[in-house]
DNA sequence: GGAACGATTGCT
DNA sequence: GCAATCGTTCCC
């Protein structure tokens, strides 16, 4: 079980390949209307700032990246194919605008949908454009540490969806918990 | 103003 | 393999 409370925000204030790795294991927490839902982190992926192809904050600062550019343990969610959410975590400093793309959730409490992909972990969460910007240092919606006795072993794989990124497609920026039946493809 | 496309998913 | 579906980005 999780440990109630959020990581402080210095957990986010770090190098985006780190924050990635420690966030596996973590549990994403939001109280949906007083239902408290629960999912531990199974799958993410590092976007690693304005040099990195694959990312949203390759084109720079715009509305829609703003989030991207602020400082870190801010929610950035977005529309993707007009018809699902995904959900980022901002890491590293102010400026900076590197994220970490949560893709893929155990169940834990009150997930009764799948959660297995980015789009279906915000369906399953209640995720939608209202959390764009949302502070992960609120009660109602944050990330709780990870149980670091229990030990796991973290794949590195190729990121998903991003063949259009030239270098930045093969680099293994996609992590997830090995051997775990919860993360969205082999 | 408008076309092209996307960090997805599910159905054929 | 391909359609659904719409906001963002970029070009005219």
């Amino acid at each position: 079980m999780p440990c109630l409370g959020p990581v402080p925000r210095s957990f986010y204030d770090r190098d985006t390949i780190d924050v990635a790795h420690d966030l596996l294991g973590a549990f994403l927490v939001h109280d949906v209307a007083g239902e408290v839902r629960v999912g531990k982190i199974v799958e993410v992926e590092a976007y690693l700032g304005e040099l990195d192809l694959a990312a949203h904050s390759s084109r720079g600062l715009t509305q829609r990246t703003r989030i991207l550019f602020g400082p870190p343990g801010f929610a950035y969610v977005y529309l993707i194919y007009g018809m699902y959410f995904c959900m980022n975590v901002v890491t590293e400093r102010e400026g900076n605008a590197c994220a970490v793309l949560l893709r893929a959730l155990e169940p834990v409490r009150n997930l009764r949908d799948r959660s297995q992909g980015p789009g279906l972990l915000c369906r399953a969460m209640g995720i939608d454009l209202r959390h764009n910007g949302h502070d992960l240092e609120s009660p109602d919606f944050f990330i709780a540490p990870r149980d670091e006795n229990e030990a796991h072993q973290v794949v590195a794989r190729p990121r998903i969806g991003v063949a259009y990124s030239g270098i930045w497609a093969a680099k293994p920026l996609r992590f997830y918990l090995e051997g775990n039946r919860y993360i969205s493809r082999k």
